[in-house]
DNA sequence: ATCGTAGATCTTGCATGCAACTATGCATGC
DNA sequence: GCATGCATAGTTGCATGCAAGATCTACGAT
């Protein structure tokens, strides 16, 4: 994997970029050229069109040879295929944690600790922290997996999902009692080594999700 | 997405390495450098290294930075995850075709006929051209979901899965009558519009695959 | 014999230049 | 008015060159 260190400059490029995209500076549709991310981050072609390459395989830039960069615009059903994929993938994770006896003492610490934070947040209303902490406790049951391809997977997913929140508004603050509560269910089920449970939760919790979409 | 046509050195590039990778000709922990592929294909450095990028964000291959790059070693556990998250994937994807009314008669009709090309190839004991009916059959049934993140996931995992293939030996021929009618069981629980009933033969259908690996 | 160090060699990261291709605007002919 | 051809500008694809970092080797000091 390119470093996470922005010193390199095709990943200053990418992240840059992305970040464009994701918050929605970019929109669906508009044409990108690299000279113009060229100019604005003071660097050669070359990097850039590394990190566009990079951006066409995660779906978020249609490159067409000698022509340009579009930026993919959000599909319809965008939020339901994002949403339905992570559901599937995080079931299948806590099965795989259950058949494995369970959560690791390490991770249920994480978890509770984490949920602590979401409680915090919570209370001071802060969604842009609760929003963090959430994708935290969610991506922490799919590393638990011990799956790393599922973990890779859920990282992609991840920015397109954030890339839904920017651009169809956010969640209200009055939901977050309610979200809170449920990623404390779904621990409950983790622990009780029930991982149906957890599905079923995880399905309703994701469908709230998708109906603040 | 990069055009498929081999016209471009940047893919050609991608799709050689790549398949160096996959059919095991470079096996895992094993050092391989830009030059090296700039010289077997005759291009020079830059289309090598785009396409080096690209193998590093799908898994293939771990790049550090004025290192070099390495071929990642399958992973112990790489046939249990790949084969979970498939079916994670495809079970989902047969529940949101049920969901929306069954399958189209378009899908059906390419199952049908895909079902009958795997018959002649068991018939035949074409173990390779079964295999490759046997990868379109189940893509087919992710594709009808319309999801097309479910789609693209599929997709790389069907390229980690034929490098298991040619790591882990391959499937005896006398499974091949087994595997079909795997296959025509999952055809029949779509038609009766039963996911669950289909989440269930794709599970012991895995497992077979997971036994055989 | 062992350790450390300097030099050589290998590797990639990036800037630059050129060529090929695409799209656009405009003049031309009908 | 409308289609056609051409020049032009804009874009990327790739080769090349240089520099920086990493690794290996040889040699000398202890």
């Amino acid at each position: 994997m390119a470093d996470k260190a922005a010193a390199l400059a095709a990943e200053r490029a990418y992240l840059y970029t992305k970040d464009l995209i994701l918050r929605g500076e970019l929109s669906g549709g508009q044409l990108i050229s690299e000279g113009r991310i060229c100019g604005e981050l003071g660097v050669s072609r070359t990097p850039v069109h590394e990190a566009f390459l990079r951006l066409d395989t995660e779906r978020l830039l249609a490159l067409s040879s000698r022509k340009g960069a579009v930026v993919l615009p959000v599909a319809p059903q965008e939020a339901r295929d994002v949403l339905e994929t992570r559901e599937a993938i995080e079931s299948t994770a806590a099965r795989r944690v259950v058949a494995d006896g369970g959560p690791a003492q390490e991770v249920l610490s994480r978890l509770r600790a984490n949920l602590e934070r979401q409680e915090e947040y919570a209370g001071a209303a802060d969604v842009e922290a609760f929003v963090e902490a959430d994708e935290e406790f969610h991506s922490s049951v799919v590393a638990a997996s011990g799956n790393p391809i599922a973990v890779h997977f859920f990282g992609l997913l991840r920015d397109r999902q954030q890339r839904l929140r920017h651009q169809l508004l956010g969640i209200r603050p009055g939901h977050l009692a309610v979200v809170l509560d449920d990623h404390r269910r779904l621990v409950d089920r983790l622990r009780a080594l029930d991982a149906e449970g957890y599905a079923g939760v995880l399905s309703v919790h994701v469908a709230r999700h998708q109906g603040a979409l």
